[in-house]
RNA sequence: GGAAAGGUGGCUGAGUGGUUUAAAGCAACGGUCUUGAAAACCGUCGUAGGUUUACGCCUACCGUGAGUUCGAAUCUCACCCUUUCCGCCA
């Protein structure tokens, strides 16, 4: 959310902004509404101190026993009061439509990122790895894994329906292995303290992250309750600190959890249907990190840089994309996807998702902090990354390591976490 | 699910209709004193909105929302959360 100070300042460049990322928000009404609510509050607030002045002597008059005295004066109370509340009235109208646009307005790009309608004007930053060249005729995943047992998405179907797969003994095992491995690295190496959020969030923790109001279709939400399952483990951990004043000293915090993440799909029909790529629920292991605004960018550089080791690790090529303006999400202000190669599918893949939310989602989710004690208190910057998508990760591995007789060999640095296995046979 | 108790500032904790402008203490910050520190003393010490060139002034906020009243932290209703006990349960 951007703060109405910035918006009634700004008003051409977020005009402009709003262009640039293909939002159809109109600002139009957003002058005479933020005139209308000050004049309302304005007016309201002095009827109210009116109010109390004259309670005030009141109380003194009755206190001294003179009702009469009082009686003209209650009067003009009541009177004030019922002006009042059709201040009130129009305040609340002003403020719901107010903050309906707000809330839907998108987050303003950082100057660094490339202006463009689309993926098509995003800009490859580097690559790591060479894809690797094959002497036989590839498969891809959902192959290999069903000749080797260890998927299983028919029967996933008969439990659940589409988009839900099952994975079976090594299969399993190679997904929490991922889960380890990563978690391993990011907690031992590069600080991050190891998080186990709820799965399930209420929608003010929606709303704080920029998945409410607006993206309601996208979440599964639990009947009869105000419950929603996570889309992803950024919602818990960036809302830990809702509604708290940080001081300043004590950032960045750097946050990793693994979770599931359900996501309805709304909207993809017919779009990756095959495959672990695009399901209801998948594992990731996520990072946030919760910064300070001079900081950010280049914490968001770090973060990206974390996420890398892990595919680095894995020897799985991969490239690096710096997103334009028309392909960020919602609450982004800067956004590099990590695509890990696909041989099946000839190209690079998202795989991670690392973004700098600057203090949008800090605003939403009144998450603040002290520059030095007393100071006034002023949003975080909040960031977010997969470190990595575990079911991509797992699937990449597979397309990756295959072998001509079906077999799937264990990336090295995965070996102590499958005890010492170095192949996925029959 | 049943019963009971509770929710007040960063923390502890008073306050049952009218100088509460939320006491007091702790913590924090600034200062005096000191070679330095501690102690002591003095002062500052919430958040948001509105308004003002500015000093400032005004309004709201005691879990949330509604209500009663000239006036509500205080009274009424609903809801949420926490704790304890019982039941059920991994």
């Amino acid at each position: 959310m951007l703060s109405v100070d910035f918006v009634r300042n700004n008003l051409e460049t977020v005009k402009n902004a709003l262009g640039s990322r293909n939002s159809t928000v109109s600002l139009e009404p957003f002058e005479n509404l933020d005139k209308e609510r000050r004049q309302a509050i304005t007016e309201r607030d002095n009827l109210k101190a009116k109010c109390n002045r004259l309670s005030e002597e009141i109380g003194a008059l009755m206190k001294a026993k003179q009702r009469e005295e009082a009686a003209p004066k209650q009067q003009e109370v009541v009177l004030a009061k019922a002006r009042i509340k059709e201040l009130e009235q129009l305040i609340e109208e002003t403020e719901t439509k107010l903050s309906t646009i707000l809330l839907t307005i998108p987050n303003l790009p950082h100057q660094s990122v490339p202006l463009g309608a689309d993926e098509h004007a995003n800009k490859e930053i580097r690559r790591w790895g060479k894809p690797r060249e094959f002497d036989f005729e590839i498969k891809d995943h959902i192959d290999i894994g069903n000749k080797l047992g260890i998927l299983d998405q028919e029967r996933a179907t008969k439990i659940t329906g589409a988009r839900f797969s099952i994975l079976r003994g090594l299969g399993a095992r190679l997904e929490r292995a991922l889960i380890n491995f990563m978690l391993d690295i990011q907690t031992k190496e590069h600080g991050y303290q190891e998080v186990l959020p709820p799965f399930i969030v209420n929608s003010a923790t929606l709303q704080g992250t920029g998945q409410l109001p607006k993206f309601a279709e996208d979440l599964f939400k639990l009947e009869k309750s105000d419950y929603w399952l996570i889309p992803t483990a950024e919602v818990p951990l960036t809302n830990i600190y809702r509604d708290e004043i940080l001081e300043g000293d004590i950032l960045p915090i750097n946050l990793t959890a693994y979770t599931p993440c359900f996501r309805s799909e709304a909207g993809s029909y017919g779009k990756d249907v095959r495959g672990l790529i695009r399901q209801h629920q998948f594992d990731k292991v996520e990072l946030v990190k919760i910064s300070h605004p001079d900081q950010s960018y280049q914490d968001l550089e770090t973060l990206t840089q974390n996420a890398e080791v892990i595919l680095q690790r894995l020897e799985l090529p991969y490239r690096v994309v710096l997103l334009s303006t028309g392909d960020m999400g919602f609450s982004a202000s800067k956004t590099y996807d990590l695509e890990v190669w696909l041989p099946s599918q000839n190209t690079y893949r998202e795989i991670s998702s690392c973004s700098n939310c600057d203090a949008f989602q800090a605003r939403r989710a009144q998450i603040r902090f002290r520059r030095s004690p007393g100071a006034k208190p002023e949003p975080v910057h909040t960031l977010n990354g997969s470190g990595l998508a575990v079911g991509r990760t797992w699937l990449a591995i597979l397309e990756n390591y295959q072998n001509a007789d079906g077999s799937v060999t264990v990336p090295q640095a995965l070996r102590p976490y499958l005890d010492g296995l170095e192949k996925i046979q029959l």
